[in-house]
DNA sequence: TCCTAGTGGTTAATCGTTTAACCTGATAAT
DNA sequence: ATTATCAGGTTAAACGATTAACCACTAGGA
């Protein structure tokens, strides 16, 4: 049998109010009773049943990260930057990976919100996030990396994504590239989105005409990076720049373009995104653009605890971009 | 306020009893009653809360996954393994990152321990867990990957460490290599001592001493690799291959190879850990001895289920290594 | 001496479910 | 007609903590 505070209550002589005070200190226990109410809690191993208390109190003090993903890296750096941030603040951290499926998305969040815990941080997988609007009223929500505006009460805290497409498009301008590809991986997502407007926005203001079939999508990964390069140049035979969203995609690209016997940069100058260790060691090292994802996570915890500490209004936050110029797109 | 059981009681006009049976199907209710409560619920988006639940039912259905490390891609191959065979089983995952930090690992399992989980799959930091041997008796735990004799009642998944170092130290000795380096990450585990016993027992079958001196430790990241490839070949100058027991590492090193001028494998053979699908990219694709990590996830959690649901003995699984065959090591 | 204030400790209500035990009618069996 | 069986539904006791309200006692002040 489990032993609870009544068996050291009793084995102490005193009441379970009083095993309750010493241990979180919420009375001024005197001596004699005190040390053996912790004496007897030693000896049992005693340790509180949480789910009792969290009845009681209506709070865990634990919080669920729902994710997309666990194989990306930027989501893997946005997981770190949450759990830091989460533990620092005396936070659980259940973590959910839906692996880009929509309906386990809703049908998690609808779990999550029977009380298990105290907040959510999502990274919605799809821009379709209507339904969030029947819990942001009652369960606190923050948004992180992808959001839309449609959702109401819920701050959100991202990355400049316009930034990342704007910078990498103007960079390969600069470098007297016209016609530049794009290879991204998932549709409808804000994050893709921002990242076109930069690219479209970069092309504009330098007189170069946006070409829709410039644009390649595919899985985000090695293989669905080689397949989409593989038929966007077959298609486009212009192209002499490549801007690839994933890192797992650009190791697909590069192998690709090997195999194709294409030189980086001389033939296809290649930026790409992330900030993966591999990057500096591939053959050429690949010139990136990044987001700060640790930082990312741990500003979204924040916020969250803003949030389930009863303050109203919390504003979004957008981290800034870098760029990390490296080899392959044709530099130096 | 969240609406409650008895608020939808009240307002159907029947117990809370009769809402819980409906709800749970626990109990035959016939219809006029039943749809009237069905009907409630949906009005008001009721959802049972599950602290209350659980505390009831003394279950959770919640298990917990604690893990030294997130950026390890064999740490994230057996948390998604983990991940989809509690999903399959109707359970949530808690992950717990302890960042290779041993009071952390101990004070969350602490935690845990206060019945937040119905139980515990770990991957423990160090050999140094003897302290489990106070909860393995009042809580389901599974060992996995790492794991040490000394714990009682605690049933262990792993892969066949000894083989990992047994075949790759046999290859590369079969293609002549008679000093061969390891680089390793972790001491003071049973994988790695598991590697290194195979890494002596080819030796030994060959005739080749043992030397102490060809062992390198390191941080298990990429400058962590390229470290430890510097100073053990500045070390030992008579090393033709080299044996790495981690992906991020095995990137490293070879970036320093290719900076000291050392070409792969005509001067170094190389045999590295794990199927990060970086491997098959880098220049030259890397030849590597792997382990199923999604399956040693899944057969851990199932371990799991099997000890939560009171069966008393369950054995040990031991998963077989196998070998990819690339360029690193001069096969072809 | 009497009153007030403060201190250490206990009693009992409460959090929101589940579920064993009980009750009430109706139906079936004798 | 009497009893046994059964099915649908309710009552109330848990689960294990927290905490407001209360009580008894001491000490200090008037």
């Amino acid at each position: 049998m489990k032993v609870t505070m009544k068996d050291i209550a009793k084995e102490a002589g005193v009441s379970v109010a009083t095993v309750s005070h010493v241990i979180n200190g919420t009375k001024n226990i005197t001596e004699p009773k005190r040390s053996k109410v912790l004496e007897i809690i030693e000896k049992y191993h005693y340790v509180p049943n949480s789910t009792a208390k969290n009845l009681r109190t209506q709070s865990t003090k634990t919080a669920a990260m729902v994710v997309s993903s666990f194989t990306d890296s930027f989501v893997n750096g946005m997981i770190y930057g949450v759990e830091q941030k989460a533990r620092e603040m005396g936070y659980s951290l259940l973590l959910v990976n839906t692996n880009e499926d929509e309906e386990y998305e809703k049908k998690s969040i609808n779990l999550l919100y029977s009380k298990m815990v105290d907040g959510i941080i999502l990274s919605p997988t799809s821009n379709d996030i209507n339904y969030l609007n029947d819990f942001t009223e009652s369960m606190p929500i923050v948004l992180v990396n992808r959001y839309n505006p449609v959702v109401k009460n819920a701050p959100r805290v991202t990355g400049d994504n316009f930034r990342v497409g704007y910078d990498a498009t103007s960079h390969l301008i600069q470098h007297g590239h016209r016609n530049i590809g794009v290879i991204y991986a998932v549709p409808n997502v804000s994050t893709t989105e921002g990242r076109l407007a930069g690219y479209r926005q970069a092309l504009e203001e330098n007189g170069i005409m946006y070409d829709e079939e410039h644009l390649e999508l595919g899985y985000a990964t090695v293989e669905g990076g080689a397949k989409a390069a593989e038929t966007l140049l077959k298609k486009e035979k212009d192209i002499t720049a490549l801007f690839i969203q994933n890192d797992l995609m650009t190791i697909g690209v590069i192998s690709k373009l090997k195999e194709l016997g294409l030189k980086i940069p001389e033939n296809i100058a290649l930026i790409g995104f992330g900030d993966s260790p591999s990057a500096a060691i591939t053959a050429p090292p690949i010139t990136n653009m990044v987001l700060p994802p640790q930082q990312i996570g741990a500003k979204a915890f924040e916020s969250l605890s803003k949030l389930i500490n009863g303050e109203t209004h919390v504003e979004n936050i957008e981290l800034p971009a870098s760029m990390v110029v490296r080899k392959s797109c044709g530099c130096e």
